[in-house]
Parts: structure tokens; C-alpha cells; sequence
RNA sequence: GGUGCGGUAGCCAAGUGGUAAGGCCGAGCUCUGCAAAAGCUCUAUCCGGCGGUUCGAUUCCGCCCCGCACCUCCA
């Protein structure tokens, strides 16, 4: 069953198809600059993009997929807060780096794999040869401080992805902005973009040998991007993922950057997610109205519930979080907990009644009708459905559902004491005195949860 | 100002030229000493507004209203 996807650049729905040789579909997904917490916002883009990797997995085989996510470790972000702590560069980013992880797995994300970071020497000087090609080609050119720049004026494809011409930038919008002002006087254009920076104070330590001619500094953004992709997986590359702003300017460069140096095609397909929003607002680091994975496990979520809540929307509409989708989350997770147990490890059923799941996710991602698809089948509670087709739709879509459903909280030792005490009294069948426990367990914001045998205490849900 | 996207039940959210998936919440029931959990059942004569095309529109077209995003920090 092919997978289908929007191509940003074609603007149209195009199904997935390997185009090299060995079969091995290439697939390339923008990852975080590793200089603080990623927030949920972060994850929508990780998530979906989960999810695609395994469909992938699930239509090419295994090792017919090769996943690229790399790290951004060297840029004004990361220097800056290394700068502000006072600490080396590489300590920092080896922090969020190591933190990254964590949450992916927590989301039960697969690793990509190769994870290319730009600062890697490796990978510095691949970015150095990219920007030597593209001086000599006179795609780019140095300026007064011994940076280099990408002449756009150079490139005539260039929009193509974003089609910035049609959008006519209107002055005093486009020049009010602060961000335009930085380097402006070292740059011949306007939308001319930084391939090298040079060096500056405010860098410290951190510099490196520059292109010929140029001064010792550091890559630009857009050019890591470009460099890696073409050292793990060629010049032209089967699809190029990221978040929607990633659009414009960042993969609008890479496509100029790469196509000027390399001479043919960067990316087959291209694909972006939309942006999750909070308080319909979108969340961003300079609004401050962010989440992360942490603060939502210290408010009792389950980190599987929030990936379940991130992949509510279709991926390429906006979508509004908020703490009533992550109970919302809970609550669905749990119902399919529930229907897992219930299924036979092994039936005689010749198909798989989970086929229609497969088949909207298939269909550019469309995880909300698959959850609709899902839970019609859960609903119909069909005699002979195999765990392992359940399972391999749990596959599909990332949820390990042997993972803990929300952080077990530590029961205070007054409440353990209150709860064997009413459990005492109720096997003494002294319900009165059993009732005024579970009352006062209540008020100290305890729930307790008897089973025949047995009893569990939880924290009160809130309202 | 330009460029996109969207407005479907209390909340979230698919979808289709032929009469509205699914999740959450809520209600009722079963079970349980109670409570919870679990299971079962129910829950939009209607898809922002006004016109048009059509045998028929939530779905196509036009206009209007509202919201969001992007326009070189950003997943």
C-alpha cells in the first residue's frame, strides 16, 4: 500500500517511491538545535515524523529506509547560552543533547539512523568544501569581515519552495523587522544569506578554519543541513521533512545552497507539519507560552498520552493543545490498554480487520481517521481479531502501551497508613469505620482503589 | 499590505455531491458492601453567514464575517 504524502514543492500528493539504485528510500527530517528543552511543539514535528519512519519501515522493509535527523550544536543559540553559563560549548549542547534523547524515547520515538551534528569536525569540513564550490561557482562571496554569503541573485529557482516572490514583501514590513539589521552592511542583497560567519568576540573560543579566503568563524544555519544530507545520503536525497517554518527561509537556502553545488536536485519531496498551538496561539520560545515533556509528567500525564495528543490533528492542520486533550488521551490509551487484554495472542483470522487504520495513515498521515478507524474496529469487539494485527497498528502509530500510564506518584506514608487501616476495617466488615477512611483519604487528595484481593492507591483526579 | 490555512456537537476532530467517523466529557445501566475500575447503551434533523450551480451541498462557485499562521530567531 503506497504511501501518499503532500509535496510542498509540487504542491500536490505524491506517493513515496524510492529512486536510487539499491532500493533504499532517503529520508532527511530537520532536527532541534540542542541548547534547552525541546518543547511539545518540537515534538509534533519528532512525532509525526515517528510515524512516517515507521510507516516507511512497515512498506520499504527495515533496511530499506534510511532515517537522517541531525543535531544543530553551533549557532548564535547555543554560543549564546554557553556564553551566558559560562561554560564550553560542547558541554551545553552534550546536556540538551543527552535530554533530546531522552524524550524520544520517553515518546517512544525510533532513533533515525545517523543523527549528524553540525559541529562534528566531520561534518564541519563538508561544509567548508560545500561553501568552496560555492564561492568558485560565484554562488557565493565574502564579505567585508570575511564572512561568506549566498547570492540569491545568483540562484534563479530561488522561491521556488516558498514562492517568497508572490508574496511581494512589503517594505516596512519586511525592513521593520530587527532581525533584517544584523548584517546588513556586509551584505550585497537584502535576502542574501550567511554560508560563514566570522568570528566575533561574543563567540569566545568557539571558531573554526573558514573556506578559502575567509575569515576563522563558524558555519551559517542552513548550510549544516545541506552538507550532511549530501555526505549520508547523496546529492539528491528522496524526501526532506521539517516543521512548516522551516519552509521559509531555512529549506528555501538549502534547496539554493545544494542545487548551486551540487548541480542537480536536492529533494525529491518535500513535507512539512503544521504548527501545534496553545491558547490558539502557536507556542514558540519568544512567546514563552511553551510546555515540555517534563512539565506535563510533573502534572500526571503520561509522556505515551502526550504523543497520542500530539497526533489528534491531521499533521498539516494547526492544533490547538491543551490539558483537556491530554486527558482526553488518557482516557482513549487506557481504552485501548483494556482492549489489548481482551485479544487472543493467536486467532485463525485470515485478515486483518486493522487494514483501514494502515490505509489512513498510508494516506498523508491522516492519524485522526485513523483513530476513528481504530476505534470503530475497537468498538465492533469482533471475535478472533490477533493481537499481533492490533500490534502492529500500535506499531504504526508509536504507542508502546506496556509503558507506564502515568508517573506513579510517591503515596505518603500517612496515606499508606490510612489505607491499611481501612482495609482492616473493611475486612472486618466494619463499613462504617471503612467509609470515614476512604473519606478522609479523600480530603488528603487520595483515592482508593479496591480490588478483590488487593487495593491501589491513586491521586485524585482533578477536576 | 502580501501569502497560505481554517471555522463540523460542551471540548477535540475526520469526512463526503446523496443526506454527519472517532475520541473526551456527560447521562443511564450492569458489576461492586461503598467508591473506583471495567463493560454495555445513549448523546449534531445538522456542518460560520448570505446568495448561486444542482434532482440534491456540510461537501462545488461567489461574496461577507471570524480565527490562526507565515513574510528571513523558530518544529
Amino acid at each position: 500500500m503506497p504511501i501518499k504524502l503532500f509535496d510542498s514543492l509540487s504542491r500536490e500528493i505524491r506517493e513515496l517511491r524510492p529512486s536510487h539504485a539499491d532500493g533504499v528510500y532517503r529520508f532527511y527530517n530537520c532536527g532541534p538545535t540542542v541548547y534547552a528543552p525541546a518543547h511539545i511543539g518540537n515534538f509534533r514535528t519528532f512525532v509525526v515524523n515517528d510515524v512516517l519512519r515507521r510507516l516507511l519501515d512497515l512498506e520499504f522493509g527495515p533496511g530499506k529506509v534510511k532515517h537522517v535527523r541531525n543535531l544543530t550544536d553551533v549557532d548564535d543559540k547555543t554560543i549564546k547560552r554557553a556564553r551566558d553559563e559560562g561554560r564550553p560549548l560542547g558541554n551545553v549542547t552534550q546536556q540538551w543533547t543527552d535530554k533530546f534523547h531522552a524524550d524520544c524515547a520517553a515518546l517512544n520515538c525510533l532513533p533515525p539512523h545517523e543523527e549528524p551534528r553540525a559541529a562534528d569536525p566531520k561534518y564541519l569540513r563538508e561544509q567548508v568544501s560545500m561553501i568552496d564550490v560555492l564561492l568558485k561557482k560565484g554562488n557565493a562571496y565574502r564579505s567585508p569581515d570575511g564572512s561568506v554569503y549566498f547570492k540569491v541573485s545568483s540562484f534563479e529557482n530561488y522561491g521556488r519552495l516558498s514562492r517568497v516572490k508572490e508574496r511581494e514583501l512589503q517594505l516596512g514590513f519586511a525592513l521593520a523587522g530587527k532581525s533584517q539589521a544584523a548584517d546588513a552592511d556586509e551584505k550585497e542583497d537584502g535576502s542574501d544569506f550567511a554560508l560563514w560567519k566570522a568570528w566575533k568576540p561574543d563567540d569566545g573560543p568557539n571558531k573554526w578554519p573558514g573556506p578559502r579566503g575567509a575569515a576563522e568563524g563558524r558555519p551559517g544555519w542552513h548550510i549544516e543541513c545541506s552538507a550532511m544530507s549530501k555526505a549520508i545520503l547523496g546529492e539528491t536525497i528522496d524526501l526532506h521533512t521539517g516543521g512548516i517554518d522551516l519552509l521559509f527561509p531555512h529549506h528555501e537556502n538549502e534547496i539554493a545552497q545544494s542545487e548551486c553545488c551540487n548541480g542537480q536536485q536536492f529533494s525529491r519531496h518535500w513535507y512539512h507539519s503544521e504548527h501545534l498551538l496553545v491558547d490558539g496561539k502557536k507556542m514558540s520560545k519568544s512567546l514563552g507560552n511553551l510546555y515540555t515533556l517534563d512539565e506535563l509528567v510533573a502534572k500526571g500525564f503520561s509522556p505515551m498520552a502526550l504523543r497520542y495528543a500530539l497526533l489528534m490533528g491531521h499533521p498539516r492542520k494547526q492544533l490547538n493543545f491543551s490539558l483537556d486533550s491530554m486527558h482526553a488521551a488518557e482516557s482513549a490509551l487506557a481504552t485501548l490498554r483494556n482492549y489489548r487484554a481482551s485479544l487472543l495472542e493467536k486467532t485463525s483470522a485470515a485478515e486483518n480487520v486493522f487494514t483501514p487504520v494502515l490505509t489512513a495513515l498510508n494516506d498523508e498521515l491522516n492519524t485522526p481517521a485513523a483513530f476513528g478507524a481504530l476505534f470503530s474496529i475497537v468498538n465492533r469487539k469482533d471475535s478472533g481479531v490477533d493481537r499481533a494485527s492490533f500490534d502492529q497498528v500500535m506499531f504504526a502509530l508509536g504507542f508502546d502501551l506496556s509503558m507506564p500510564a502515568a508517573a506513579t506518584a510517591e503515596v505518603p506514608s500517612a496515606i499508606t497508613s490510612l489505607a491499611a487501616q481501612r482495609w482492616a476495617a473493611k475486612q472486618a466488615k466494619d463499613f462504617a469505620a471503612a467509609d470515614a477512611l476512604r473519606k478522609e483519604l479523600a480530603a488528603a487528595g487520595w483515592s482508593m482503589l479496591d480490588s478483590k484481593t488487593d487495593y491501589k492507591l491513586e491521586p485524585l483526579k482533578k477536576a
